[in-house]
DNA sequence: AATGAAAGTAGCGTGGT
DNA sequence: ACCACGCTACTTTCATT
């Protein structure tokens, strides 16, 4: 990790489809010698994947939420099972286990405020794990796309 | 936005670099008719962008946290202006603004605990506007890079 | 580890169905 | 709207430094 391999991080965290070349002139190296830094970034899972940043507004996601729980008994096994459930439900995009307040804070998009409504009721309610939940709507949200290496 | 225009997006969240070709050949259509279907889609703002998933840990980013803040007088142009100031600091990668509890939740990404606490400290203690804050660590959190369209 | 050349492959514009 | 063709440009491997 020396500073091309961050330069190229910083490229491609910011546009994942340039092409090879013009990565590699814009950082005033060989097109082969960018490829192969590339590809051991890849193979030491430095870069984990390329994304296509959609607007959820697109895929009728227009209302957006975080939702905290509370989960007891709070055991490994617990934990885990409920943040598997929860990440693999279409409408939720990330899962958090936390300390503090809270357990578990998750990040969900739907259609609307009556389908988040519906959601949660269907979803989590029933759950004998989740003694209680909070809902924060959404107003807004910025993602920083590109991070870089910070210093200790 | 049909049921082409949804499996395109699908494929392109799952694997932004897969070469148009490829991305054909698996939805059965002709090259040329995917790549004009991409390029509506960028155009119309669907598709925002395209951007390598890096590990924070090869950043240098050990230790995440949500940063929970109350924050007065709660104004526009208050709310406007902290969001602009956290989202400038390289240490943070979302803002959302929530209703609830908490006006702003903060996603940062440290090297330490040490490293948090003195942020923390040195950033948001001396700002007005901050009334309180509560942080969350992150022990975990899985990311669903591929979210569906829903039906409402 | 980085380079340059060479072979294979893909992108993307034009025209046709 | 979708597809076929063709030119240009890109990716990727390998021998060389």
């Amino acid at each position: 990790m020396d500073e091309l391999d961050s330069a190229i991080l910083r490229h491609l965290q910011r546009d994942a489809r340039q092409t090879n070349r013009d990565l590699a002139r814009t950082l005033g190296i060989a097109p082969s010698t960018c490829l192969e830094r590339i590809r051991v970034l890849r193979a030491r899972k430095v870069i984990r994947g390329y994304h296509a940043d959609v607007d959820p507004a697109a895929l009728n996601r227009h209302v957006q939420a975080l939702i905290h729980f509370q989960i007891r008994p709070f055991s490994r096994a617990i934990i885990e099972a409920f943040k598997a459930y929860a990440a693999g439900l279409p409408e939720v995009s990330t899962v958090y286990v936390v300390t503090g307040g809270d357990d578990m804070i998750v990040h969900v998009s739907t259609p609307s405020v009556d389908y988040l409504h519906g959601f949660l009721m269907d979803k989590f309610t029933e759950r004998r794990e989740v003694v209680g939940f909070r809902t924060s709507v959404i107003y807004q949200h910025t993602h920083n796309q590109v991070l870089e290496p910070l210093t200790p």
